[in-house]
RNA sequence: GCGGGUAUGGUGGAAUUGGCAGACACGUCGGUCUUAGAAGCCGAUGCCGCGAGGCGUGAAGGUUCAAGUCCUUUUACCCGCACCA
């Protein structure tokens, strides 16, 4: 019996001989760098998810040691954050008291399970040793003009009382709490990750992620190519540039729309004769929430603009210019060229507002399609028609005309564009990274020195935000007046502090070198562990933690920090667990189930096994209670195997071959992750020794070594009884022989006309003219023949027959 | 609306990529052990049929000697983005 008391001996032991510490700089072993999202200590304590997600990348370090690698597999905590903060203000706790309990209880949780972490290394995001690098990486950004303040539209979550960043307001409800994200203007810290767009989507092709990340991050990204065109305003100095990724259609411009907010509205105020008809829209369109915008989509609103009309600067023609809340601010210019004829939603709206439609794209045959009921969008194979110069044209060739022809006149220019937008790094919460700058009447925005970091967060009583998005460390008068670093008179301190996603972009450098006061790590180690080789986490953070580390890791080397333009070398994801109904676990459904639970009451060998075992590893599965229990079954009989082993002389070539079979198939299983196959395997070759009386001990031996992965204390256990030499960790990843993988004979089903009817048994590597003789010699044949007779024989060697009668 | 994914017994899930569908496990049934139960061990278990046999991978077509796997059409659910100009 799997007894889980043996889950402390084995414990105890490890973390004594401190067994899992990779060394830095270790010649004689090639390093593994393997990686796994760290955990966000929260008080609700380690999931079952977390489990999961650190399993696979445990099972793969356990496996990589024991083939004499140097293992970095490290661990830390994500630590600075608004639940914390929530919880600490709602008890009138510190969130320094909070977190720490809170790291406490997870390292126990974690420890419990058996986890092979590298304890020597742990992080955590809130220790001014640790945020003191997040600081000094911001001042770079700083120095590189990458962070730069600036008054824009961002995202504010009423209830959190917070910014937002575009990646945490997806569906314009707040990633914490779901409410609903309003639009608010303010003068907040930005970085430029929009300047590493094009790094980003090109890194892309140097790393090995599964196609669904890479292409959620392309999409994220959006880039597109077009251009930009300068058209006139009719009679007026000013031009108003739009973007449009088909310049091919500019001569089907009917009319010319802009977003409510575009300030060429407010410049004119006076020129346009409506401008309060105009306030009344854009106010109505401020208060229109997210839902609202999609929802009512189909049906376009806008308002005219009386007294501006826009002169197109390819035809000279003069078209209206109307505002509508279908072009955002946000992107391109906040201005489009509107083409009715070949784009859907300025068809709807030229409908419903009666204007023109011209078709300038007709089908490949040059005819011109009816534009009566639908806008023309086959772009694959259109051609050019009314369009002057582009007449006759591809749509391909006419862009590309179009575009050397706008430069040629300097009228507009070719011009790239993204969905992605600059990041929002601020927050007006006090739980987070200080910002190092200060802001100085005579010198402007002025970064502390870099001896001067840490800055760290005061000791306060009060984190209550303030109600407009104020910090709270803006009532800190001692922390905020300070001195500028540069002119040394009076200055004020930065009081927003960054986002929750700061120390999670560069934390896996610091876990190469988690001590250094001197740097975010030495050179030293850098180039030791260069990259993450195997990266495992959630598909949640596709377009989140994996975009923004991305880019702060490319940025560091493009300034010469880091050796490697890319961080994670390989990217793995990890499925759901699910409730037992098939619905997602959660507090408020209390149908969360607690790793602590099921590691003391069937031991964490049996948690961690069924984990594996319970699907796919990267589809989501439902947790089932009889499930453990299936996997506690498996561990018992793996433990009685005892009363099996002998020292006997007992071979079996039938065994040898089994064994041999199950430690290529686990081993090859671990590479590719399919955790729940290659215990399959395993439970399989269980079952045949199971058949046996005794077994001589050299066929369970490795099978306790490629079990050790999963289930670390139970084959750690069963090696001391059974008497094996050392440790069962640090024995060598048994070998299989390839000879020995086959049987002597074969057994191969015959097919009549595609459905097994029997079977012949063949020498193993018998050639296509022996089976066929051997299948058509049977004397089950005759049963089928019935007069007809043979027109074909397929024989796929070592696999089937297929006989087709006619 | 666009992009991606999934669909296989009573259940969770396998299936060298076109070659025995249902590995492994749960559940159920039977046997064994036991005074009895539990545990263990052994066996059976896709569906219909007494049987020969037939039918079976969301649905409908197709290609092939052979299809869960490839093609065409289609349905349901999940995930991501969303007026992307």
């Amino acid at each position: 019996m799997y007894d889980k008391s043996i889950d402390k001996k084995w414990q105890k032991i490890w973390e004594e001989k401190n067994c899992f510490h990779a060394e830095t700089g270790e010649k004689n072993k090639e390093k593994f760098y393997a990686l796994i999202e760290f955990p966000y200590p929260s008080g609700a304590g380690l999931h079952v998810g977390h489990v999961r997600a650190f399993m696979g990348m445990e099972v793969l370090s356990r496996k990589k040691r024991m083939e004499g690698k140097n293992v970095l597999f490290p661990i830390g905590f994500d630590a600075f954050g608004l639940p914390t903060e929530n919880y600490a203000m709602k008890e009138n706790i510190h969130p320094r008291v909070v977190t720490d309990k809170n790291i406490e209880t997870f390292t126990k949780q974690l420890k419990s399970v058996g986890f092979s972490f590298d304890w020597d290394r742990v992080i955590d995001t809130t220790d001014p040793n640790y945020y003191k690098w997040t600081q000094w990486i911001f001042l770079k950004l700083f120095e590189h003009g990458l962070a730069y303040k600036d008054k824009t539209y961002v995202n504010y979550c009423p209830k959190c009382r917070v910014i937002l960043a575009n990646e945490e307001s997806q569906g314009g409800v707040c990633d914490r709490c779901d409410s609903e994200i309003v639009q608010m203007e303010k003068e907040v810290w930005m970085l430029k990750i929009t300047d590493y767009a094009d790094k980003l989507l090109d890194g892309l092709d140097e790393v090995n992620f599964p196609p669904r990340v890479r292409l959620e991050q392309e999409n994220w990204i959006g880039r597109s190519y077009g251009a930009e065109i300068d058209f006139k305003l009719f009679g007026k100095e000013d031009i108003l540039t739009v973007y449009t990724t088909r310049p091919d259609t500019v001569y089907g411009v009917t009319y010319m729309a802009i977003a409510p907010e575009h300030p060429i509205l407010e410049k004119y105020k006076n020129e346009i004769l409506n401008y309060d008809e105009i306030l009344e829209y854009k106010k109505s369109a401020a208060k229109k929430t997210e839902f609202e915008r999609v929802e009512l989509a189909k049906n376009k609103t806008g308002v005219k603009v009386d007294g501006l009309e826009i002169e197109n600067p390819v035809t000279g023609k003069v078209v209206p210019l109307w505002v509508t809340d279908y072009v955002m601010m946000g992107y391109g210019t906040g201005a489009i060229m509107a083409v009715p004829g070949h784009d859907t939603r300025d068809y709807e709206f030229a409908k419903k507002f009666g204007i023109d439609i011209i078709q300038v794209v007709a089908n490949k045959k040059g005819e011109e399609v009816s534009l009566e009921n639908e806008p023309y969008l086959d772009i694959e194979d259109g051609i050019l028609v009314n369009s002057d110069i582009l007449n006759g044209l591809s749509v391909k060739e006419a862009k590309e005309k179009m575009i050397n022809f706008l430069e040629e006149k300097n009228i507009g220019r070719r011009k790239k564009n993204y969905h992605m937008k600059d990041w929002a790094f601020a927050r007006q919460r006090y739980w987070g990274e200080p910002v190092p700058i200060v802001k100085c009447p005579h010198c402007g925005l002025v970064p502390l020195k870099e001896e001067d970091l840490p800055l760290e967060l005061p000791d306060v009583k009060d984190f209550v935000p303030g109600e407009d998005g104020e910090s709270p460390l803006a009532k800190v008068d001692s922390w905020v007046n300070t001195k500028c670093p540069k002119c040394g008179k009076d200055a004020k301190r930065e009081t927003d502090t960054m986002p929750q996603w700061a120390g999670s972009s560069w934390y896996f450098l610091r876990y190469m070198d988690p001590k250094n006061n001197d740097a975010l790590a030495s050179k030293e180690a850098l180039d030791y562990w260069k990259q993450v080789d195997c990266y495992n986490g959630g598909m949640e953070h596709v377009t989140r933690h994996l975009i923004y580390s991305r880019f702060w890791h490319r940025f560091l080397y493009d300034i010469g920090v880091v050796p490697t333009s890319e961080p994670y070398a390989k990217r793995t994801t990890q499925g759901l667990i699910l409730a037992s109904d098939g619905s997602k676990m959660s507090k408020s459904k209390g149908n969360v189930v607690n790793p602590d639970d099921i590691v003391k009451e069937y031991g964490a060998d049996t948690l961690r096994t069924y984990i594996l075992f319970i699907g796919d590893y990267g589809m989501s599965a439902p947790w089932s209670e009889n499930g453990v229990k299936g996997a506690k079954k498996f561990l018992d009989r793996v433990m009685r195997m005892e009363s099996l082993a002998t020292d006997e002389d007992i071979h079996s070539k039938e065994l040898d071959r089994e064994l041999n079979v199950v430690i290529k198939k686990v081993s090859e299983d671990y590479e590719d992750m399919k955790y729940n196959t290659a215990i399959a395997a395993m439970m399989s070759y269980v079952n045949v020794l199971y058949k046996q009386d005794k077994v001589n001990k050299k066929y369970i031996k490795p099978l306790l070594q490629i079990l050790n992965p999963v289930a670390p204390h139970v084959t750690e256990e069963l090696w001391q009884r059974l008497g094996f030499e050392g440790y069962i960790f640090e024995s060598k990843w048994p070998e299989y022989d390839e000879s020995k993988l086959v049987a002597d004979e074969i057994e191969i089903p015959v097919q009549i006309n595609g459905t097994v009817r029997y079977r012949i048994t063949v020498p193993a590597n018998s050639d296509e003219k022996t089976i066929e003789k051997i299948a058509t010699e049977n004397p089950a044949l005759q049963n089928y023949m019935n007069g007809k007779e043979i027109k074909k024989i397929i024989v796929i060697k070592s696999k089937i027959v297929n006989i087709v009668l006619g």
